[in-house]
DNA sequence: ATTGAAGTACGAATAAATTCGTAGATATGA
DNA sequence: TCATATCTACGAATTTATTCGTACTTCAAT
């Protein structure tokens, strides 16, 4: 459980990649990527390579090629960044930065009935 | 409303301090972070200046010494950082974001009332 | 007027993140 | 086998963020 790593930025964007796809090799990421904002391959290659060091991402060779799968989970990860956003920008207050995030943006019936039933079953466990 | 700038991390913890105090001088804010750890006056310095030359904060002279406030708005930034997080790890999801800050932490039962009443709210704004 | 404490401006060092080029290894099909 | 397309490794340039030292300015108290 122990997943202080923060990612940077880039690497956040190779993860979420990586935790839809499941396993990806470093051209496949790329062309996802680049499909949005050019990049070039040995960048991402860099990067992957950089997180394997850290120990963000695995892999294994398939050949001459390496396939990479997340090693950090994805929950983890977003608890650590919401943490982390509530300190730098909520005051410490995860209830601010709920209500912020619920105002945001328009919701649909749906989502928000979603939501309090979670909240419902949030307070049984509660007790 | 045009307030597409990104504050870093340590803009962040100065501008949390003018959110907070409403205005400030250098003096007082370095003091206010240093109480965190150790930080040169000319560090906490340097950094309004640029954030200042950015139009992240304005600035008063009063005598020799600069008072300062924050130009852009404590729920406008909150809520770009918010869209920011949603993004690059929630898959552009609120509610995920919204179910795992919740999940998160042990929350009370009186601040989970206080979200289902506001949940009620916006029920209500939109249907 | 002089001096010292407290301010500002600014250049530059350091650190961290991002980007990419080049060299060399490896599989595959002609 | 040999050419070539596709990989990896790695060094290094670039960019962005952070930190601080030094020089100069300004106010206030003697």
């Amino acid at each position: 459980m122990k997943d202080s790593i923060k990612p940077t930025e880039k690497e956040l964007e190779i993860l979420q990649i990586l935790w839809k796809d499941g396993q990806a090799t470093v051209r496949a990421i790329n062309e996802q990527i680049a499909s949005k904002k050019e990049v070039g391959y040995t960048t991402t290659l860099k990067l992957m390579q950089i997180m394997h060091e850290k120990g963000i991402v695995g892999r294994e060779k398939k050949g001459k090629t390496h396939i990479y799968k997340a090693i950090i989970s994805e929950s983890n990860t977003q608890k650590q960044l919401l943490d982390k956003l509530m300190d730098v920008a909520f005051q410490g207050s995860a209830m601010k930065l709920v209500m912020q995030a619920l105002g945001n943006k328009k919701s649909s019936q749906k989502e928000l009935d979603e939501i309090k039933a979670y909240i419902t079953n949030l307070e049984q466990d509660n007790g």
